[in-house]
RNA sequence: GUGGGUGUAGCUCAGUUGGUUAGAGCGCCAGUUUGUGGUAUUGGAGGUCGAGGGUUCGAGCCCCUCCUCCCACCCCA
């Protein structure tokens, strides 16, 4: 037998989950702090309702399979289309309805850098409005998340289906050849415009004259966002539908300036996301120091999946964070603090006479609220000091015969390398105020 | 999934044109110090050389297959 774990799935160790779940709470933090609270759904879903969802791209990485029972049964590919099934189904929620969810999902993709085929999403979604006001709303957590984890070097490239429509439409094509040409879009930065002038010129019904006008637009100098609605506007001037959504981005782009996130929103028209169910704003963010690395943080407005299984449509947008990757773009950028255990304090274990003291000594560092160990044998001091020092434990409480004749212990601070002999009462209030400077 | 690379101790890597018992640094364990960490010093454990076949008197090294990881394409969190 050979002992590993599965390929594109990976194991977190202490003190790398030490540091994930710092991240995550970070974002739980600010997602309630928005207003969402949260929702857990099952891992499994019937089959039928993951499929056609995804486009044939997407359902080809569903983990699908027969249970026990000979059920049609599949690993949640996301947590929109769950979230989506959970709306038909429960009749009594009202809208307009916020909720956030934080959990892995399954994609059988090839794995790389970045890319797993287990992960954790961190998705905040608002059902019921179609607004600007919705719309922002998402961008403005985004970079809320962003600013919590201590990141600032990002883009929000964001964008619109109906201008990719209408875009489409300029180029000559109708909705048959849109996911080719937009799929080419989306690379456009990275194939070039010759390569994509020759690409498109292979799609039935090009205009070549059209693909001038998107290639224009779509490259135009500055990249600033109302330049670009500018630019948008002029070109899609005679598509009554591509104004809408020009307007709608306008309103977007007003609220988060005002919101005082504009700096990380960039409207891109080559911004295309692959997942079939978009129907509004859509955007993708990238991190400036590692854009290879993919998006990070994405989502949209998808008002027609909801009715999808409900009979009617309802308006929603989400945005979902990849927890994962953007744990290994910060390890990659030497971000995380490291720290193997959660404990302030060692309380060392002199003898098995002695045992008894340490506990009594750690019962009353923990309900002081101090995090605690003993160390959980006889060994010698040194083998224990050198257990805190390597684990990063900042202090460490001696009690041997001498302390527990005089009713002391010693309190030894491993980064000072000193040791004081008080009571334990003193010995609190000290580990307590220096670990509450050393927070701030 | 396609193409290219890679795989030797827990980690980073040496290993000469195939030739005896496969090495280093770091880490780990233990002693020097039977009440005190980081330094120093001494010793020790740990490898079916990714797996399985083949060529050969002989394979870590050559050939085939599979697997892993990395890079590009694809797609995305």
């Amino acid at each position: 037998m050979k002992v590993q774990c599965l390929k594109g799935f990976r194991d977190y160790l202490p003190e790398e989950m030490l540091q994930k779940d710092r991240m995550l709470q970070s974002v739980q933090q600010v997602f309630e702090r928005h207003g969402y609270p949260p929702l857990m759904t099952p891992a499994l879903e019937y089959s039928e309702i993951l499929l056609g969802k995804y486009g044939a791209e997407g359902e080809m990485l569903l983990y699908r399979f027969r249970d026990n029972g000979d059920r049609d049964v599949a690993l949640r590919y996301d947590l929109t289309v769950p979230l989506a099934r959970v709306l038909a189904e429960h009749g009594e929620i009202t809208m307009p309805f916020r909720r956030y969810q934080i959990a892995p999902v399954w994609r059988a993709e090839k794995p790389a850098r970045g890319r797993f085929r287990e992960f954790m999403q961190c998705d905040a979604d608002l059902i019921g409005a179609d607004s600007a006001a919705a719309d922002a709303e998402m961008l403005v957590i985004g970079a809320a998340v962003m600013k919590e984890l201590g990141l600032d070097g990002y883009k929000l490239r964001i964008n619109h289906r109906g201008i990719l429509s209408a875009l489409c439409r300029l180029a000559g094509l109708g909705t048959d050849g849109e996911a080719a040409f937009l799929r080419l879009l989306d690379k456009l930065d990275k194939i070039g415009a010759d390569s994509f002038r020759d690409q498109v010129a292979e799609l039935p019904g090009i205009d070549t004259g059209g693909v001038e006008k998107v290639l224009e637009t779509v490259l135009a100098e500055g990249g600033e966002s109302r330049q670009m609605l500018q630019m948008l506007q002029q070109a899609l001037a005679s598509d009554p539908e591509a104004q809408s959504s020009i307007d709608r981005l306008t309103g977007v782009l007003d609220l988060v300036e005002a919101a005082g996130v504009s700096e990380f929103c960039h409207v891109d028209p080559s911004i295309a996301r692959g997942l079939s169910y978009y129907t509004g704003l859509v955007y993708e963010t990238y991190l400036d120091a590692l854009p290879g690395f993919g998006s990070v943080m994405s989502g949209g407005r998808y008002d027609g999946l909801v009715g999808m299984f409900a009979g009617k449509d309802l308006p929603a947008i989400g945005i979902s964070l990849g927890i994962d990757r953007l744990f290994a773009a910060m390890k990659e950028m030497d971000l995380l603090e490291q720290r193997s255990q959660p404990a302030e304090v060692l309380v060392v274990l002199f003898s098995t006479e002695l045992a008894a003291a340490s506990f009594e000594v750690a019962s009353k560092l923990r309900e002081a609220g101090i995090s605690t160990v003993v160390y959980p044998q006889e060994a010698k001091l040194k083998k224990q000091l050198q257990f805190a020092q390597r684990a990063g434990i900042p202090y460490v409480i001696v009690i041997g015969e001498e302390e527990h004749r005089q009713g002391t212990v010693g309190l030894r601070s491993m980064d000072q390398g000193n040791q004081q002999e008080i009571p334990i009462a003193e010995a609190i209030d000290l580990i307590r105020s220096a670990l509450q400077s050393d927070a701030r």
